[in-house]
DNA sequence: TTATTTGTTCAATCGCGATTAAACTAAATA
DNA sequence: TATTTAGTTTAATCGCGATTGAACAAATAA
């Protein structure tokens, strides 16, 4: 592969992960740095780096990466009066956890409305013990495969 | 429990269904009436209790219900000139469907960005590569559960 | 036919997060 | 000390989705 594609093909996957990260949640611009540091050949690079290959002003990334340097998505190094930032290796089921919290509030928002109901046996309220049912199943087989994951 | 506590239990319920759909990415006002029509006592109700209960202009209830039934989130029935909405009870696992879809894209991505890396031994393709087992492990895993769910 | 009810359409507005520009501070260099 | 470099702060703007209001259409009732 020529270096040319390689460098095009980058800033392709780093407007996709700026698309990922900005559908769970994140800024544009934190999903683009965060996909940066992912596909660059270099792992740490300097605030200037940053905003000459993105095309962002100095503003946007000053406060975009403290913020994401506070959520501890990416790790700074002080050298000089340069700032060097890198990708931070996160625990690996990040995904995960993150998901379960989520089928944690789902539960525990079904469970509450069926208790408002007058008629536990409605239709809705059987759908909803259904559901609060697949998602206890989920989270015990959850918990197998971690612990599958964490003793190889 | 007494009725008027009931009901303003309801409304907070209706609000927190509100903030998790648009959370998933859903309009405010869809998340409350996917709310609505989830706790209140009858399971069908008409367009005009949608807005008088949730205080919305006809405007966006007619918008969002449209959206919401091109979606097959809620089914409507036509009585008279009048129109009814009830929640449509969707497929058990579409919080995991949705799941398991984000996850092949993030496997994709990582996946995509490993094949663009020179060195494919750098720390963050190592780690790329980890995140992309765990997603594979889980995705075994879920099918399992899956199949056990299916055929109780 | 005329009046009423039910819901739709769409232009206008509101609110708010994302982004920038430019002034500013702090540290290193000359 | 004066100057340059690196990054921060903040006021202003931009863009955009959500929401409303009011005119409008369609169907029913009188």
């Amino acid at each position: 592969m020529l270096d040319n594609e390689r460098l095009s093909g980058q800033d392709q996957l780093i407007d996709r992960f700026g698309s990922y990260f900005e559908s769970i949640g994140f800024q544009p611009i934190a999903g683009r740095i965060i996909g940066l540091l992912s596909v660059s050949d270099r792992e740490e690079l300097s605030f200037d780096e940053i905003i000459n290959r993105l095309k962002i002003s100095k503003g946007s990334a000053s406060v975009v990466l403290r913020r994401l340097v506070a959520e501890c998505r990416v790790a700074v190094v002080e050298s000089g009066r340069r700032h060097y930032y890198r990708l931070n290796q996160q625990n690996l089921f990040e995904l995960l956890d993150e998901f379960e919290r989520m089928c944690d509030s789902v539960r525990y928002l079904l469970n509450t409305t069926i208790d408002l109901k007058t008629d536990k046996e409605s239709s809705n309220a059987k759908y909803f013990n259904q559901i609060i049912n697949t998602i206890d199943r989920y989270k015990t087989s959850m918990a197998t495969m971690r612990q599958a994951v964490q003793t190889i």
